[in-house]
DNA sequence: CGTTTTGCTTTGGCAGTCGAAGTATCAAAC
DNA sequence: GTTTGATACTTCGACTGCCAAAGCAAAACG
């Protein structure tokens, strides 16, 4: 066994956010878990899934969010705001995806300032041949589900979006008050 | 500017479902969506968060990991699974935390090809002090649901999770609860 | 012993990311 | 019509994330 001598503790007392929470109780423990488990089992395969079409994940992703538009076409911010990136990312991976032939840019008509990043024929290929990183492992299951099991899933996972969603509008979360110093930067 | 638009991807319809679109119902689509959202407002706010801890994402990442383990310490080797990343990885971030002293290198006696990373009092300051990504916005509203609801809801999450990480990917970083209290702890 | 295996670090290189500065365009006020 | 200020995007520079492959010890095996 490893006994690094590390007497700190990891003294879990209750979390103390707000008004309301004295203690996490074991359900929301639970769920939180559930969740995460989810979410790094995706990651995780999305990054193989994407390497698998010889694209970054990122890459992938961008082509996704635009491919999804109705014209297979967005604009840069757009895709921004739907990748939770900055305009600068997006133009650079547009860069690179424009040079394997993935996307195209095209100018706006209206208004000459924006540009269209619109899917190729090629990319549109690569998207339709990629199942969706979730799909793959999850439709197989979800499908042998129970009929009021799929119903009962799909609520409940509407609801935690909601949950999620409707705070990320907000989004001023407690924190913001002041920084965490996390000591000297190394910069 | 981090305006999540509750219209996210709510227009998809056909595509990025390969060739057999027809054979997926609504359902699975459905159920699909949700956990993009999901996924997508969590990553999000995560970036957010470790931000306002002057650390990158898979830095904070890291040292939520090793500070769940047992003793705050942890191997490489291990840091690496449960990140899904690689040992390469691991050694680049846990030299960048090391520099900010959160973390700290320490040879195993038994074996010396050995290294424990352990987090340090600075960095065990900021583990606590950052709310869990998922937790801060979650608990709130988990918390004010019906009983039989959280009851459901973990059941749909749990099952879920079961579909996705058939491999076997450890289930439970971080997440021991956020813990406000500061208190600076004493060796 | 020597060989292989294991655990970690180093190296080299590419991709992702952002902030800040730059460019062009539109729009509204003058 | 010109000025002024926003908007949309790109460029630039600097960093981090990530990996494969090579390197280095120490341990385990025979």
């Amino acid at each position: 066994m490893r006994q690094i001598n590390s007497d700190i503790e990891v003294s879990r007392t209750d979390m103390q956010l707000g008004p309301m929470t004295s203690s996490i109780p074991d359900r929301t423990d639970a769920s939180l878990i559930a969740l995460r488990r989810i979410m790094r089992a995706t990651e995780i395969y999305a990054r193989d899934l994407a390497h698998q079409a010889h694209l970054t994940p990122s890459q992938l992703r961008l082509l996704q969010v635009v491919a999804d538009e109705t014209d297979s076409a967005a604009k840069p911010t757009d895709i921004a705001g739907q990748m939770g990136v900055s305009q600068a990312t997006v133009t650079a991976l547009v860069d690179k995806l424009t040079a394997r032939g993935l996307v195209q840019r095209r100018p706006s008509q209206r208004d000459r300032r924006q540009t269209y990043v619109c899917v190729t024929e090629t990319g549109q290929g690569i998207v339709d041949n990629i199942p969706d990183a979730l799909q793959q492992r999850y439709v197989r299951a979800f499908t042998a589900l129970e009929d009021w099991e799929q119903a009962q899933l799909i609520a409940s996972l509407e609801r935690v979006a909601a949950m999620l969603d409707a705070d990320a509008i907000d989004a001023s979360p407690i924190l913001t008050s002041g920084d965490i110093s996390p000591g000297p930067r190394t910069k």
